[in-house]
DNA sequence: CAGATGTTCTTACACTGTAAGGTATTGCTC
DNA sequence: GAGCAATACCTTACAGTGTAAGAACATCTG
């Protein structure tokens, strides 16, 4: 049976764990993680189950490598262009690998041990900060509150049930019966008059967001307009340019 | 043995629905998702796996309802106060909720079906907005941008793998060997003069990225320091009061 | 008391991740 | 090339998962 059986001068591809990460990732991408099983990911590598545990060190494994490789593919903020054009186009690549790869969101909680993409890129992030006049704290400041928005707006984005206008159309057909305007009012005034409106789509508000905290974050690292917190820890220690020719508009 | 068995007269707290799915949040708050399974769940309600199935359909609904009953927990946006004090309190609140149960973050993904409680609260936060003065457009702009940065936070913040002070120098005296200052540079001094500071709590940021967030929609809602969009889709068309008060400081 | 209705339990199945140990294939030394 | 050690792979097995099918029991109606 030479069909089945792999010829024998022809030596296979062999297994090794990049194999098997970048196998898997594309399993998750085309099928859904929760699909995607050991015995499921070694026969799309025609191998058995227990081979791969010579490779990784079990499931979990692979789901860190997996979360490890999509962080690698995301784009570190350049530093041969100014502050904010800088975090928006890492906020655009961020956001891009994460719908490439939706399963992405869901595990990277839940895994506790950065990989060096990862820290490499929380570097690069503090760094960029920190070179455009931040203080510490202020770069602290930015760095959750820009990533917080990223992750949370890709979380619901990524599990919206509609990929299209025609999707969204279909499925709020579906859905209106079951709203009634008397208990739900805004819910459905906004549905009709806004999203239902040809040329919406939802991704758009992400550069809204984006735009409005990095506006904000400049103008907080300005000192004007900072927003009220309790208690400022410690005043800024800047000793770089503060945000130089942030406030302009850079397009 | 009069123990185990039960006595004939008292008549057993009776299986429903409610009660399985708010023994199933104290379990999964207990000792997390994953722990919880159906088997497990049956036990400590003193019953068989499959009775379960009688009062819900499948895991899934089980998920749906708790998910459901985490939603219903969280206050609705105060109608008697300005609007960024009800969005404040709002974020507080629904950040409350999702980290006295971490595991609802991970699981509201995925669940495409929303019920009575989340439809209420959506309903209760375009309203409020609307009330304000927001245009349509605007709402839906905070509406975005104010649950992607509250969710985001809390995912991140409910996956720390330390919950105090003593559990952040634990887990940082573990990872920095690992950490050398010359491939992370940025990423050390932060750590070391910022993290490790005596009284650094991450959780204190929300409040911050809340503010920032807020006090930017304020100022776009007045046509103020809009962000810079591409292309706004219509002018807003308002028809009442744009943000009273909204400028001046409320605490 | 009989019958009906609804609740609970028993058993079983296909599937999961992975431990233990056997077999094949490779690469190294002569 | 031949022989051997090391590595890679496969087979079998097990405990645990969600849940389908049907038996056993409880409770309520006549």
């Amino acid at each position: 049976m030479p069909s089945t059986a792999r010829p024998k001068t022809q030596p296979r591809t062999p297994l090794t764990r990049p194999r098997a990460l970048s196998t898997a990732i594309a399993l998750a991408d085309a099928h859904g993680i929760g699909w995607l099983t050991m015995r499921r990911l070694a026969e799309a590598l025609s191998v058995e189950a227990m081979s791969l545990y010579h490779h990784i060190a079990n499931k979990d494994d692979i789901l860190d490598g997996m979360v490890e490789i999509v962080f690698s593919e995301i784009d570190l903020p350049r530093d041969d262009t100014d502050w904010k054009t800088a975090m928006h186009q890492r906020a655009g690549s961020v956001r891009a690998a994460l719908t490439r790869h939706p399963w992405a969101i869901s595990i990277m909680e839940s895994r506790t041990s950065p990989g060096p993409a990862t820290l490499r890129h929380h570097d690069a992030m503090i760094g960029c900060c920190r070179r455009a006049g931040l203080s510490i704290e202020m770069a602290a400041h930015a760095f959750s509150l820009i990533d917080s928005y990223i992750y949370g707006f890709v979380l619901q984005e990524v599990n919206l049930p509609f990929d299209n206008a025609d999707d969204l159309e279909r499925v709020v057909e579906t859905i209106m019966p079951y709203i009634s305007a008397d208990d739900y009012p805004n819910l459905v005034e906004l549905t009709t008059r806004h999203v239902l409106q040809p040329g919406y789509t939802y991704g758009d508000e992400f550069d809204f967001g984006i735009s409005l905290i990095l506006n904000g974050l400049a103008a907080a690292a300005r000192g004007t307009h900072a927003p009220q917190i309790e208690a400022p820890r410690r005043l800024p220690d800047n000793n770089g340019p503060v945000l130089d020719g942030a406030c302009e508009d850079d397009t």
